[in-house]
DNA sequence: GTCTATATACCGATAGAC
DNA sequence: GTCTATCGGTATATAGAC
């Protein structure tokens, strides 16, 4: 009684995020999250049907504000401001969630098949649709697929580099917003 | 005896890779992988000692020219020029060797604690250092290691975006040279 | 809601014949 | 170099008591 009653499926599910992206999901036993919840195997299964939906519940949870961008940015007009409304909402997006986000980054090929509506590289592909030109050229394309990257890059990777992580984090929002103005000033020349 | 002598081990490697890419380490077991040549599990520890060995000596096999490229690096003058030829070279080693590195990308939480000296990302850390100016702002760093990541967009993430491939490719090169020119050009106009 | 006990299945790995 | 047979271990999942 260490702690309160109606949250032990969060607390599944807090715990079992931590293990899966600490070790991978395959790598992660059942026998382990019980352990470490001080429960038994059996406990887990009160609360989930299988091992697979406590990663869907978790997943379902954290990935809602992804969605919530993408319909938002269904209903917005596809100018160049809405573009970096979409980027720096998704950044924040991914700040929030890093650790969920990391997992799914990490363990992609686990993550792929699972009974899941839609995957992270579909909602990935999806947002990428808002920002992209279909009209653009081909390099254009790029620069707006590597401004979401960038993103990426700097909500995993920027560990291996010093700095005031905020600091970092900053940066990383205005290299993608200076992408996506790139791929637009091609365009606007054009028309020109 | 479909196929030649002592081509065995090579064999079971590009079966391995194929389904490690597809299905992802830990879900491809070895009597699967078995099943596909019609051999034995059995026969598969005749080649590799264990299941491990068989990825060690895939990675080992194809991550010689990045390796490779890493010692180039280290002789080369630190000159804008060279970290071009780096993100050259790599974007190169990169399509190569796609399947493989597709692998490495989607799972990373496997491949992390592999028995292996270097993993992926200390080979891109390496790579990252060479391209960077420890004196340059945080936002130029965040432009070189988002050139590299450009590339990575380029070799997994492309198929979502039409095109020609080649020219795709192109252009994917493109973007890593103008984000490492970015970064140089502000230290530049300082020295100026 | 959590427990003990167990069913069932598959995995990686080995021994030893051919 | 490949086979048959099997070992030992662990995994997910379930039945039924409390």
């Amino acid at each position: 009684m260490a702690q309160a009653r109606g949250n032990t499926r969060q607390r599944i599910q807090d715990v079992a995020l931590e293990l899966f992206a600490e070790q991978g999901y395959e790598k992660t036993s059942l026998r382990e999250i019980a352990e470490r919840l001080d429960v038994t195997k059996a406990a887990l299964y009160y609360h989930f049907k299988t091992k697979e939906d406590i990663i869907i519940g978790i997943f379902q949870d954290l990935a809602r504000p992804i969605d919530e961008l993408v319909a938002w940015a269904a209903e917005q007009p596809r100018t160049l401001e809405t573009k970096k409304e979409i980027l720096r909402r998704y950044h924040s997006a991914l700040t929030d969630a890093a650790p969920l986000f990391r997992f799914m980054h990490e363990n992609q090929a686990t993550v792929r098949d699972l009974s899941i509506g839609l995957t992270f590289k579909e909602r990935f592909v999806a947002l990428n649709e808002f920002i992209q030109d279909p009209a653009a050229p081909i390099k254009d394309k790029v620069r707006a697929v590597s401004a979401i990257f960038a993103l990426h890059a700097g909500t995993f990777f920027m560990q291996n580099i010093e700095g005031d992580p905020e600091e970092k984090q900053e940066a990383v929002l205005e290299v993608a917003l200076d992408l996506i103005e790139q791929a637009e000033q091609a365009k606007q020349a054009k028309q020109a």
